[in-house]
DNA sequence: GAGAGCATGTAAGTGGTTACATGATTCC
DNA sequence: GGAATCATGTAACCACTTACATGCTCTC
């Protein structure tokens, strides 16, 4: 059981999920491809943490869908009680920011507008997804989650990636607004 | 050369560095350890994008300082033009942070407690490497260093962590303030 | 019929961590 | 003498990505 095991496990103790749901749900917060989220969940079917069942669909291929076990769910409570590791953040625009310098202000610009225009994107998801929750869970603007709904944990979570997104806009625009325009 | 190559040809095309030195300084934009780390820089020596000198000092055991080549600087410019790839982000406190339901408020505050304190930590740090930046290049609080000057890099960098450090506290912050005080 | 999305898996290779190994120097 | 920091390296292992492989279903 390792890090993305419990964060699998995490999406699985809410309602059930396939494999691919799982690989889709699980990339905001731990990205992880197919290939490596199918042996864990044959893992943790032999341990006894997830049960699958075989589900046809007329529509689309048919699909194993996880639930979570009583052990799974032990499992869990107990990882929580654990301090969480420290979070890693890997981004090459960092490393590229270091040494703009050498190169015209224009190839630099061209780095954080593109990062621009992909934090816009992400934004616009997280807003999208956000005004689901509280629609699905009859609330206003601005209203939380109680903390024993199901929801508490995606809301607070959203608004966590909401924020970093704004942030790293604001941070990108800044960075735009002190690179000189143009250079010869 | 993959990323974290490129990473440390960065950090030594500002000014001549050690392995060890390098290892310190590359933590907050990509973590690596120095197991990783040194082979890279013997390859990159192989490849003439790096040379190295050997430095004997009374106080410390003896080091290999590396310095970048012409070509390494080439190197350099070309990936700056290449568009740099999403960034990375994984935080074992976002996967917790969905099933937090689960658990008393009591363990769920620890989390995010303990996770202040890190920001906390974190933010001091970057407060005090932005104050010697600014002392280094005699400027003013908020004035920003010339795009050419080679602490340029760095002084948006540290803004940036600076930023998301102050975000991810507040953040924690709203969460325990929604998290209710205590359960039975 | 071709392409896209759904669905599940394995194999090979790279990236990254932990552990092993050594040794200098400084401070307590 | 022991612990901490500086300094460099290798080996084994685990995490993650890319590529290979297959097949269903729907839309154009």
């Amino acid at each position: 059981m390792n890090t993305l095991s419990y964060g699998l496990l995490s999406l699985i103790s809410h309602s059930p999920l396939s494999g691919y749901d799982l690989m889709l749900k699980i990339q905001p917060f731990w990205p992880a491809k197919h290939s490596q989220i199918y042996p864990l969940l044959a893992n943790m079917e032999k341990e006894n943490q997830v049960t699958f069942e075989l589900v046809s669909q007329s529509d689309k291929p048919d699909k194993k869908v996880y639930s979570i076990t009583a052990e799974g769910i032990e499992s869990l409570k107990l990882w929580l009680t654990e301090p969480a590791s420290d979070p890693v953040m890997r981004d090459e625009l960092m490393l590229k920011a270091y040494c703009v310098s050498f190169v015209d202000p224009a190839i630099s610009r061209k780095l954080f507008i593109d990062r621009l225009e992909y934090y816009h994107m992400k934004l616009q998801r997280y807003k999208d997804k956000i005004a689901n929750i509280q629609k699905a869970d009859g609330l206003k603007e601005g209203e939380v989650p109680s903390y024993r709904s199901p929801l508490f944990g995606a809301y607070i979570l959203l608004n966590k990636a909401l924020m970093s997104c704004r942030t790293n806009i604001e941070w990108c625009e800044w960075v735009l607004s002190v690179i000189p325009p143009e250079e010869k």
